[in-house]
DNA sequence: TGTACATCAGTGAACGCGCGTTCACTGATGTAC
DNA sequence: TGTACATCAGTGAACGCGCGTTCACTGATGTAC
């Protein structure tokens, strides 16, 4: 049982988060401060140390919880495809849509995950990679998934396209991540996880310029639907 | 004949602007700040407003110039390829690379222009936009020429799979370009386009890991061929 | 060619702001006897 | 149940740093007569 004192370090360590995420939304991520988490918590500048070990350490804390907050979404949605009998296209689509959903509702997080790196923070990768590769080994077991069901066609990168070198790279990644497949296949989810993630971030940071798409989400929906297309994965009502 | 004061004034403005950009490269558009290239131009901090009216002003000024820059490869290499008779796919894969090659030297001018938006300051789109668009104008120009040439096959993108929203941004869009085509490749334009910016964005800002590839050029050589065939672009030697 | 005036680059001080982090301290809460 | 001590949240002052921008100024360079 939590003492009184514990559980009011617990919520203030929340209160914390929570104005770190607000000040992330709404300045970014370099111009995260601590001094500015105090102001608004109402506590002296120097107080905010009995929490958190230095700003960099808050800023990586922030990271981990983005990447599991993201993936925590991918996941569930995954999960609710799958409970409807969904096909692995429809998994894919359903994650991507789940990404984009999540981007969406928090842009400057999307931005900290997936934007240009902060500058003068480099993020220490054995706290932030476990975190960091969730989606993607989602996406990968989906793929997985569906060769086995036999739902995988042919997808952009054909088998003897793959040069050797990225071949064993390829290989020892998915193997990282404790998962198996072919070359081509392996490529092919990389490169559609690339695609998903870019059609998101030229969403979220306006780079196709802020109107072009009246309805950005019908954008996404077909730029998605090629990027399932661009790994294979078939539906049942639309065979290779 | 400009005189010697005028000429002064010449060295020093492009004096600043490579100072400028090697702070870019070193810490990021975040940490841009006037004080420090006055310091390393030998100079007052106030002296610098004899030459630029902001901080912001300069910021805007380096993306033009990075666009522009860009921009100039890219055509370059197009121009290239189109002298050494290279196919439409060819002229594709050679922007591609070009562009790669660009972010390769300016990593920081890279993701000054693709990367997330610098807090606290918004680009005016009037001065921007011009140099921001003419590689994608380009690439619009190369799919366009593979049309007419008889060269482009299936894309990624069905005809019917467009809807009737987005056909119509997408038409409009292309208009403002100054192209014309059919939405189904219009989309696919802006989706190849998109896939080769974020290969680059991934490499340059060290998404897929570090180290996940020995060779990462031959990875982006494979994501380039991939987003040519999304396009529809074929080869003479790999036809649909 | 020489002089009077205008232009302009650069100076130095200042304003007002923000930041991360350390340190000795007060006073309340919790714990062991 | 009461007392003595330890733990810990929060204070307030300070260090040393950086920034953008303004302003009155000096002194050299350029121009018109």
């Amino acid at each position: 049982m939590p003492t009184p004192r514990e559980r009011a370090r617990e919520r203030t360590l929340a209160e914390i988060r929570v104005l770190a995420w607000q000040h992330l939304e709404q300045e970014g991520a370099a111009a995260l401060s601590l001094r500015a988490i105090a102001r608004d918590l109402g506590v002296v500048s120097s107080a905010i140390y009995r929490y958190v070990p230095s700003r960099d350490d808050l800023l990586t804390e922030l990271i981990v919880e983005g990447y599991t907050d993201l993936a925590d979404q991918a996941e569930a949605a995954d999960a609710a495809a799958v409970a409807a009998g969904g096909s692995g296209r429809g998994r894919w689509l359903a994650i991507a849509h789940a990404m984009r959903d999540w981007a969406g509702r928090r842009p400057a997080a999307w931005a900290l995950l997936y934007g240009s790196p902060v500058p003068g923070y480099a993020a220490p990768g054995e706290r932030t990679t476990p975190a960091g590769t969730r989606v993607l080994f989602r996406l990968a077991t989906v793929v997985a998934d569906a060769l086995v069901a036999g739902e995988l066609g042919a997808g952009a990168v054909p088998p003897a396209g793959v040069p050797d070198g990225v071949a064993q790279d390829l290989l020892a990644a998915a193997r990282s991540l404790g998962v198996e497949g072919e070359p081509a296949v392996v490529a092919a989810t990389i490169l559609g996880w690339t695609s998903v993630v870019a059609t998101i971030s030229s969403e979220v940071f306006g780079q196709l310029g802020a109107d072009t798409f009246a309805e950005p989400g019908t954008w996404a929906g077909l730029a998605f639907a090629v990027s399932a297309d661009v790994v294979g994965l078939r539906d049942d009502a639309r065979p290779a």
